[in-house]
DNA sequence: CTATTTGCAAAGTCTTTGCATCGGT
DNA sequence: ACCGATGCAAAGACTTTGCAAATAG
């Protein structure tokens, strides 16, 4: 499925639930798919869409992330002290690994995590949202580089 | 261990790095103590350690917890839409799951990740820090309150 | 005594909101 | 035309920082 597909099947969503096809929209969710492997800030996205739309304010880009958040078409996700991050939830079928030092998301199958989730579940009577699965660590590169050091203080 | 040990222990810590060990930092830590089990925020930390200590600002409460993180001592997670929330890193041998919808802890033991963190580790050569392991989702209670709806959006 | 810590206030960062105007349907 | 979306600016929530005074060791 291509870009100008997916931005047209996710406005029909938007226009089902009584909102509007406009053109920072358009541009916010081209965004989305162009750098939907960094999960990009409100800044980052707003900057990118400004370079062919220089009026978009970055309140709409917040108000339309919220919007596409309530349909369920993205997710956010707030790690260590900066701002949130977006991504797509569609992706339902893998999660995120995120190194916290380099920042690279590996992604990995969901089913790594059927059967945590199973076992959750039946012990803890707790029903974990799979969305939430983005977990942070480190990547080989980053833990070979300062391997010696033991603490790894980041200081942020 | 009772709390006044635990406190000496931690201040211990502080002033082996060169910290000193005053009141504020003692209410401080006697408040964590004491709430461990619902996550507190900073304003949260600092109204309870106001009710004895009337003077001490929300910035000390900022800065202590920003060394004790680099302690090791404590850790942070940022859930939802709100503030950052503290607490002990020591309880290595459990994790969270939090109820996004009532916002209740379930406490669940480390061993329940292994085998995912070790598939984890093998196959995609990431090693996942394990202090951030919480998970959000939804507690049975209420689960069963609105299973009718199928969707259960949460406004935020 | 000296270096760290503190309270206070100001500044900073990220996010939300009010409102007149604009634009999609 | 109608009602939702937008830009802009202001406000809000949370956090960090500068600095002189206070205090631990």
């Amino acid at each position: 499925m291509d870009a100008a597909t997916r931005i047209d099947a996710m406005l029909a969503r938007v226009r089902a639930d009584g909102g509007r096809a406009t053109t920072a929209r358009r541009a916010i969710l081209q965004t989305l798919i162009d750098h939907h492997d960094v999960h990009p800030t409100v800044e980052h996205i707003t900057t990118t869409v400004q370079a062919n739309h220089p009026e978009v304010a970055e309140s709409t880009v917040y108000r339309f992330l919220d919007e596409l958040e309530r349909l369920g078409i993205v997710e956010h996700v707030r790690l260590g002290h900066g701002p949130t991050v977006y991504h797509f939830a569609e992706d339902t079928n893998h999660h995120h690994l995120v190194c916290s030092t380099c920042g690279r998301v590996t992604e990995v199958p969901q089913r790594i995590f059927d059967s945590l989730s199973k076992r959750v579940l039946r012990d803890y009577a707790f029903e974990i949202e799979a969305r939430h699965f983005t977990l942070a660590g480190r990547c080989q590169t980053c833990d070979e580089q300062d391997s010696p050091g033991v603490h790894g203080h980041s200081h942020r």
